[in-house]
DNA sequence: TCACAAACAGACTAGCGAGTATGTTTTTCA
DNA sequence: TGAAAAACATACTCGCTAGTCTGTTTGTGA
């Protein structure tokens, strides 16, 4: 779960989120990542053994930011709607920081099916599958620990109402922009309206 | 705006959408599109000048969906809430009725810029651009006019709020499969249960 | 019914990009 | 310090696909 990265291989993953990222997943090509490092391929095919791969690497590093910043917060001797609200601002802070990764996790969702995996790339999306809905449960128990103690609406499935949360936090990722002025006073608005309104949606 | 669309073209349209959407907007070849509608290229190539205005035509379409489904319900001398339920209801209907489409643009959302996009292409980016905003001024105005009613809670950037909503309004797009027994019911469910969380969230 | 255009089919090309195979440099460690 | 392994660079192959070009069929209007 937490396997240490080299300087090096992070640093390739962050040159690949931000080219998946800006060029799209399929468009942006090996070449385009290892001229973005300044280098060529060699050092890429030297890390990862093929593009599904890297692509892999980049969404599982995703879901190991949130998770590795969400699970501390997680405090279910808590009131629900309180650790849910707290929950949310670390989820949205971490996405806004690590905003190349999870955009890249947007693109990939759509298209499940990559044309002819291999089978060790199915044993990485196997992978990646069980570690998102790890994390995703995490806000599951969290929901339903509010429904059965009543300061959350009780819903017919509990997942649809997870799963709407889970996309309403993530909706920065659709019109988010990186800008140079790092607008500190911008973000803090959007994680605490993000925060509430995820809240809210619940009651 | 209602350009009258004919039975082959919208038969490719159809095709389009389905493959785009079960390969990948790019990984599906124009080959396999016309595999699927049991010809050849030559017929999508004699309707559509390259693979990029295919693919804005099914973009645009899906915006015209929504568009015409949603517009006649957006009865601004109603209580907003109770408008913008209404509106939520229609359009999550409208999605999971046309899913195909719009889960093409929900992929092609994420990576914007194609690598050398022609002229035409772009006029037809612009053009797309320019009715997703007009549609989703439908939404902006009855939270707007919420707001100012005070049945909403008031939020520093009302536009934050409007993106959240038709976001959580979309999540099926990220888990809703079809399925051969039409669960009339599920569907139901799923409309009331977005509905209802669209317009609490704003509370 | 005949010209003519629209609506396709089928073969072909050209270029891009993933992956490989083999060098070259740098680090490590004994 | 020297050899082995890791960390790259460079030059190539090969399959796939967007787009084209030409041929063939099907409607259509006079």
């Amino acid at each position: 779960m937490l396997e240490k990265l080299s300087a090096s291989k992070s640093e390739i993953l962050d040159a690949a989120a931000w080219c998946f990222m800006t060029l799209g997943c399929d468009t942006a090509s090996i070449d385009d990542i290892a001229r973005h490092l300044g280098s060529t391929k060699g050092r890429i095919y030297h890390h990862f053994p093929s593009k599904g791969a890297l692509l892999s690497a980049v969404q599982l590093r995703a879901a190991r930011f949130t998770y590795q910043a969400v699970a501390p917060v997680a405090d279910a001797s808590e009131s629900p709607d309180v650790c849910l609200h707290r929950m949310s601002e670390t989820h949205v802070m971490e996405v806004l920081r690590t905003l190349p990764y999870h955009k890249v996790v947007l693109q990939s969702y759509a298209s499940v099916t990559p044309k002819s995996p291999t089978e060790m790339e199915q044993d990485l999306l196997i992978q990646l599958r069980k570690e998102q809905r790890c994390y995703a449960q995490l806000f599951l128990r969290v929901i339903e620990a509010g429904m059965a103690q009543g300061c959350f609406k009780p819903q017919d499935d509990a997942r649809v109402s997870m799963a709407s949360v889970l996309t309403l936090l993530n909706a920065p990722l659709f019109w988010y922009q990186i800008r140079p002025d790092q607008s500190e006073s911008f973000d803090r608005m959007v994680i605490d309206q993000l925060a509430d309104m995820a809240v809210a949606s619940l009651r």
